[in-house]
DNA sequence: CCCCTTCTTGACCAGTTGGTAAAATCGAGG
DNA sequence: CCTCGATTTTACCAACTGGTCAAGAAGGGG
């Protein structure tokens, strides 16, 4: 079991992407082995020739998933000013829901079903980097750079309000109608004014 | 068809019941008539006597949902003062998250499987009803009474938040660790705080 | 060109699931 | 207590689905 032959890491990777788009539309229960075959351009067998079980390819797309997922987090620099990095981090988020939609909402049907596959390394790395960041937060409250707030609940509300846009999708253009082609970047500004600045009016506000 | 029987009343009431927990628990795909059935302490069969398929019982509890669970938006009142209306909203708002957690996630789950069963209802009422609310907001704004924001965006921000704690409750938990016991009431103090004041530091803050 | 491993497929299976048919039972009005 | 519609159950089915198996096809090192 050396390393895995031209063959193995194309199809695996097909595999992989097809599951993807599957599973973030239909769901675990609802996405079929039949259809995540049909959709990487191979036969069912085949497809459990690379993965011993439906479960067993969710799982490796999760794992895949998360990573790539929390990049923009831990590009969070301490040493940044804060209200630039949180307004970077808030582009980024956005631009994830934009490009990445299906890895959006595979992560939030996960959540949605309690987290079976992903319950331990949420427990585990997860909670460590945002243990870590939110230690950032607090260092740059300390230095009065950044209004006393509970740190957690601060990367929660950024998770919830970007990836929304995502995971709501349906419901985002339902309400907007029409208007709702730039929405990311109505929201991407939105959202940094709301964050840096909040809804009170003030008087050198632009 | 004129009047539905005591009986009728009864297990239909039972059904919906069981329904909303089976379905959001398990999503459209991953719940089963039987499960329902036994939930509702009948039979399958006779489960299907009163709703004629699956399919049927979920668009039901979809349309009971939908109403209840857009109460606090309705409301918003146009003569109050728009920060203490705000922060109304958002207790309001994270009080069914916690108490109505089931209810949120079947909207989750409805919305990532693409609304094929809500599309039309949010297109026409929640549309409409946001849109109205969008106006008051506007009015606000216009007053003075609150920073120039895009009104659809702020509500969505509310719902994404606040929705959070219900729908992405194995990571809050997962993150929060031990400390996760309040999280309610911290999630309601932080986003109010966030949305009224923002998170720029300044001088008179407490 | 041969051989052995890797890869692919067609046929198949057992369990599950949404839904039906018809018979049995219940219950309120007469 | 009898009757007729409303309600409930037993038995059942066809479609689907995750997964297996054994046989065949392909591919690369010698």
């Amino acid at each position: 079991m050396a390393k895995p032959s031209r063959i193995q890491s194309e199809n695996r990777e097909k595999i992989l992407a097809a599951a993807l788009e599957v599973f973030s539309r239909d769901g675990f229960r609802g996405a079929t082995v039949d259809a995540i075959a049909q959709a990487s351009g191979m036969s069912k067998p085949n497809l459990l020739y690379y993965y011993r079980s439906k479960e067993a390819i969710y799982a490796e797309v999760l794992a895949g998933l998360l990573d790539a997922w929390l990049d923009p987090l831990r590009a969070l620099d301490p040493e940044g000013d804060p209200a630039r990095e949180i307004g970077a981090y808030i582009d980024r988020k956005i631009e994830m829901a934009r490009d990445y939609p299906a890895e959006s909402r595979l992560f939030a049907g996960e959540m949605l079903r309690g987290a079976p596959i992903l319950d331990t390394v949420l427990r585990r790395d997860l909670k460590a980097l945002v243990d870590e960041k939110a230690e950032v937060i607090r260092a740059w409250t300390r230095a009065g750079q950044l209004a006393p707030v509970h740190p957690h609940h601060l990367i929660f509300a950024i998770w919830a309000t970007t990836q929304h846009y995502a995971d709501f999708d349906p419901q985002v253009r339902a309400v907007l109608g029409d208007e709702g082609e730039g929405r990311f970047h109505d929201a991407a500004d939105f959202l940094k004014r709301l964050f840096l600045l909040g809804l009170c009016p003030r008087d050198g506000a632009g």
